[in-house]
DNA sequence: CTTGACCTTCCATTAACTGGAAGGATTATA
DNA sequence: TATAATCCTTCCAGTTAATGGAAGGTCAAG
């Protein structure tokens, strides 16, 4: 399988797939002619990258999984482990979002949004630390 | 008032401040010596860099409102809408941080965590699109 | 007068790609 | 068979928003 396929099964860009190789997370054959060659376990790494980045874990963090999941030994805990750590990270994120949407929201409720130029944002904004 | 102190009124790191004046963001005079002085208009834009960037505003959003800022016939519809384009860009994010944890936490469920090979994380993730 | 703190510029690196150029290989069509 | 369209290759540069560090100038204290 090309490139170009391996693209569309997995739904990544061709241009991420290469890059994945680049940094080693991929290993494809090559054919005589120079093309990349995709077979199962490369369409495997593939459809785990492109899930595990999904779910927001970092390349780092699919380094590791990819090789917990080629080590038929790995316990679940060490699986789990990493996962814990990215729903924290995760859930810290939502926290300093909905901080800031709380807010803006709040200072566009003061902010009459009219064509005069006073404007609570920009007060707001401007006050010194 | 040199860098370092406009460093610690601000909050803003030296390094960001020097990056912030090579884009163009601030700019402050300069003494004989060639050190940065900063007077009370580029203490101004640095807090409100501070601030704005601290609610999550991207530099462009920082250029644009750093400019409505400085024109003092702007409307407040103008300021109003960057920041409700804001407020909708945060809740997407939200949105997506939320649907991963849940998915996430799901997996995480149903993982012993214990010894043994058997993960239905990365079973999970190994599977095909 | 020298030590240490503070300042300068410049270059490289980060994360995770993305865009595009230049050119070789393959496939489809005329 | 010619050629055009598509697919593939590598390599270089750019993105965001800084951050790290080297090499070196300046200043204030003792």
């Amino acid at each position: 399988m090309n490139i170009g396929q391996a693209a569309d099964h997995t739904g990544l860009p061709e241009k991420t797939i290469r890059y994945y190789e680049d940094i080693g997370l991929v290993t494809p054959n090559r054919a005589a002619n120079g093309y990349r060659v995709f077979g199962e376990t490369a369409l495997h790494q593939l459809n785990f990258l492109a899930k595990a980045r999904g779910l927001g874990f970092s390349i780092e963090d699919c380094r590791n999984l990819l090789a917990l999941y080629d080590d038929t030994a790995r316990s679940s805990a060490d699986v789990k482990a990493i996962a814990k750590a990215h729903v924290a990270t995760i859930d810290q994120k939502i926290i300093e979002l909905s901080a800031m949407r709380d807010t803006l929201s709040h200072l566009m409720k003061h902010c009459a949004g009219d064509n005069r130029p006073d404007c609570p944002i920009l007060n707001e904004l401007s006050q010194g630390k």
